[in-house]
DNA sequence: CTGTTAGCGCATTCAG
DNA sequence: CTGAATGCGCTAACAG
């Protein structure tokens, strides 16, 4: 039925080694054979089975992407730029979707990567546990989320500082009560809202301004999340005048609670965002903006060059650029103040 | 270095086959011992190779996904929700993005997933040729988008009545200089695009109004070329007074651009988009929806019913529900007339 | 219920 | 430059 190895070199007049050799392109083959056999193998449509060519190798020519969600803007847009650099180089990528707390758990528990993947790229952060198992599992590691790691190679961006950025730019313009929407603070290890919750934080005390517990509110990433954290805040005695948002999806949620409010943006409220999500330029909303295609892409080569050269000490940490964008959702606050 | 079987084997002091049994909870071992095998098993930190065991028995535990996109949001979704199905079920996901004609091509050519997976989801268009690629592996094959198709199991939307019924909308509110952002043109076979032209065609003739090609422009399903073809309707000397736009997306740069032509929504011109994008509530978009996760997750709930029963007929073509949600941005044309 | 024996399809020694 | 032999780790008959 399915044609094999042994089809092919039967067809050309040879042995099954040179054919593995000639189709890979490993020295030791005449030109003149080589084409033959090349010619052969596609007249057959012969595709190597990547079973036993791992099984007999012991490499995969496959990486394993963990994510924590795909259909998300941030990890979709990863993912796609990771995806381009590994198939172009001839690998093939396994994805795995590690939402839930029970997917996460048996993912690591039961490891399914194990053997069967030459590199792992995480687009979620491990807790030291995980990492361990990852670590364990002896192939390169890449991460494009939160910060350096023993034994990963992480593509990122300097949280503190974007943060940073967004809320200097709302003290800059004047205001005075500014609130923030946080990003889940569930999972401890969960870097990332805590380095933008402490930049937060830094910002205001370097402007003398007093910090309001009343002022912060969760919103778990999602827009959903915005929009209640965001009600939340203009429930407050004494509502903000402009919003830093940790992500977009929450600040676009935001956007929705001020309209629903029949507050105008930024008239009444500014909200700033976090991440350049790609709708966020349609709706006007200024934001920091993280290279998300380039950090999957840089993730993505990072791994394979430590593939083609095992014994080079990888990368630890890279710094992607980050950079404010200004467009229609800031301005000074009214002179008649919030609301 | 890494367990294998035979380890495992010589601790538990049984044979290889015992233990390959008692771990796939096959028939034949005792209860003692089978709960012996797992706890030496699990102490070794044993898991099978994937590639010695789908070498050895010709299944691999694995479904290709191939998508022409990941970081758009339709395809995202779609792929999130499927890979919960088959993880769920012990299935892993090898991940084909197949967005450029080079990317594409090679992988009908050199079918990467020969002998590498046993099923194949798709959420691309095939054309003749690949769908004879796909169904020469010999394994279930199903798609979440185009119509029905030889050897496939399409879980789909009925996207001449979603279009219809947008366009109806715009008709009943009023409106006669009905415009379209068609999706993109250029791959003949995908037809999504046609079918919803079609209905955009028939409802204006039942409506009785002359089709003006002058209202049709290309958006090619994205934010940017949605704005330029609103652009371009704005352009005419008589313009439109409603929009239908085949995505979401691009009726989101049909706001944009009519946001800076300084047009009012819904007040001078009315908007539908089709998919129920995540943000389309956020920005209060009318627009028909259907159901991504749930097309997502019944084709692949399909595909694994057709893995435990090969013999039984396939399903070939599933409709799935759609639906016009009514918001903010349509609205009865102007009485002062268009502009 | 359990062990023995053969491969699955290929890559890799080692000879020639 | 080429072929013959060996084994990667596991599953699937086949015996017992």
């Amino acid at each position: 039925m399915t044609v094999s190895i042994t089809d092919v070199a039967r067809a050309a007049g040879v042995s099954t080694s040179t054919v593995s050799r000639a189709l890979r392109g490993r020295p030791g083959v005449s030109d003149e054979v080589r084409a033959q056999i090349a010619t052969v193998a596609a007249q057959l449509g012969y595709t190597a089975s990547r079973s036993a060519s791992s099984l007999a190798s012991g490499r995969t020519f496959t990486i394993g992407v963990i994510a924590p969600y795909i259909g998300r803007w941030f990890f979709g847009t990863v993912l796609d730029a990771a995806e381009k650099v590994f198939s172009a180089a001839g690998y093939d990528v396994l994805l795995y979707n590690l939402g839930t707390p029970e997917t996460r758990k048996r993912f690591f528990t039961r490891l399914p990567v194990r053997k069967r993947v030459d590199a792992v790229l995480s687009l979620l952060i491990p807790d030291e546990e995980e990492a361990a198992a990852l670590r364990s599992l002896e192939v390169p590691l890449a991460s494009t989320v939160g910060g350096a790691r023993e034994g990963f190679t992480v593509v990122g961006i300097d949280d503190h500082a974007g943060a940073a950025s967004a809320v200097r730019h709302l003290v800059n313009l004047g205001h005075r009560r500014i609130g923030m929407i946080s990003g889940a603070s569930e999972p401890l290890h969960w870097t990332t809202p805590l380095a933008r919750r402490r930049a937060y934080l830094d910002v205001l005390a370097d402007a003398g301004i007093e910090h309001d517990p009343k002022l912060e509110a969760d919103g778990g990433y999602t827009v959903e999340g915005g929009e209640q954290a965001m009600t939340e805040l203009l429930a407050a005695s004494r509502p903000p005048t402009a919003v830093f948002a940790q992500s977009d999806e929450m600040a676009m949620g935001a956007l929705r609670a001020l309209r629903r409010h029949r507050l105008r943006v930024p008239d009444d409220v500014s909200v700033v965002g976090f991440d350049d999500h790609e709708l966020a330029e349609v709706i006007g909303l200024t934001t920091v903006a993280q290279p998300v295609t380039g950090q999957g892409a840089e993730a993505a080569r990072l791994l394979l060059e430590q593939l083609d050269a095992p014994d080079a000490e990888p990368p630890g940490h890279v710094q992607m650029p980050i950079r404010l964008i200004l467009r229609e959702t800031t301005a000074p606050p009214s002179p008649r103040g919030p609301q």
